[in-house]
DNA sequence: AGAAGGACCTGCACGC
DNA sequence: TGCGTGCAGGTCCTTC
């Protein structure tokens, strides 16, 4: 479900309902979603106060007075939403976090592709994810593109390459910068890479002011929907015509993923 | 070592 | 109505 901008969207509706709160209780579904596996939640999390919250690429990043972090990765239909108590839990609520007012943080996934991954101390739990490309200078960016021969739209869900995209954003970032998404990656030019890069954060950000895009599932942790999907020039559109120049938007599989693009504003 | 392909799950929309 | 098929904002593991 989610990528960057839907996950920064839940970071920050979450942070005042949840930030400085302590943790009466943890209670856990019929099925563990808990990495490690096995790993008693309680023990670590009863009584914790949580300290800060922040998005890592697709990861919420829990960060308790005890010094212990854990991130809730939300796959593809996870939800995070804070509910009086006493609200009837959805199916597929695998973990409700008990709060000392009378509300709970509770994580929904249907499809269990999301889940709890306890990071304790370490400093090295981030070692598999890229930069994000916020941070990226064309030139930096460039050059991570050099170092894979896949094709552009594989390199950039490689979340060690660039961290935080995904299929909807990356149709939309290769639309926005008229590259086909079939392109070799290292055979993008530095010019064309400063063009990507620059379509990327403008999108995310966009997107990111619009609430982030629902299609199926998503919603902030008050419930809300996001809008971007409204903005959606290629992502979902197949058949329709292109918003720039009219031709018939296509899809393909690539890499396992649906892809859209338009064969007349992104050339090969 | 890097890249491709299948696997992991449930729900929903569609056609017959 | 009911069943089978295909599809879905992601990532991990195995195989080549």
């Amino acid at each position: 479900m989610p990528e960057l901008p839907e996950v920064e969207n839940v970071v920050r509706s979450l942070t005042p309902l949840v930030v400085g709160r302590t943790l009466s209780s943890v209670r856990t579904g019929t099925h563990d979603v808990a990495e490690p596996r096995g790993f008693d939640l309680s023990t670590h999390l009863q009584y914790r106060q949580i300290n800060r919250i922040h998005r890592r690429a697709k990861r919420i990043v829990f960060t308790l007075d005890s010094g212990d972090r854990f991130y809730i990765h939300l796959g593809m239909t996870g939800q995070l939403l804070v509910e009086p108590y006493n609200t009837p839990a959805k199916p597929h609520t695998h973990l409700r976090f008990i709060l000392d007012d009378t509300r709970e943080l509770r994580f929904i996934d249907p499809r269990r592709f999301g889940g709890f991954f306890w990071m304790g101390q370490s400093l090295d739990a981030e070692r598999d994810l890229g930069p994000e490309p916020f941070d990226l200078s064309p030139e930096q960016f460039h050059a991570r593109l050099l170092t894979t021969r896949r094709v552009i739209k594989t390199a950039l869900l490689d979340q060690s390459l660039v961290a935080g995209l995904g299929n909807i954003y990356v149709d939309e970032s290769l639309f926005a910068a008229g590259i086909h998404p079939k392109k070799i990656a290292r055979r993008v030019t530095l010019q064309q890479s400063a063009r990507l890069l620059e379509s990327v954060v403008s999108i995310l950000n966009s997107a990111i002011h619009s609430g982030g895009s629902s299609l199926r599932d998503y919603l902030d942790a008050n419930g809300n929907p996001g809008l971007f999907q409204l903005q959606h020039r290629v992502y979902d559109r197949d058949g329709e015509p292109c918003t720039t120049c009219g031709l018939p938007i296509k899809r393909v599989v690539l890499h396992q993923r649906s892809t859209h693009f338009c064969s007349g504003c992104q050339k090969r």
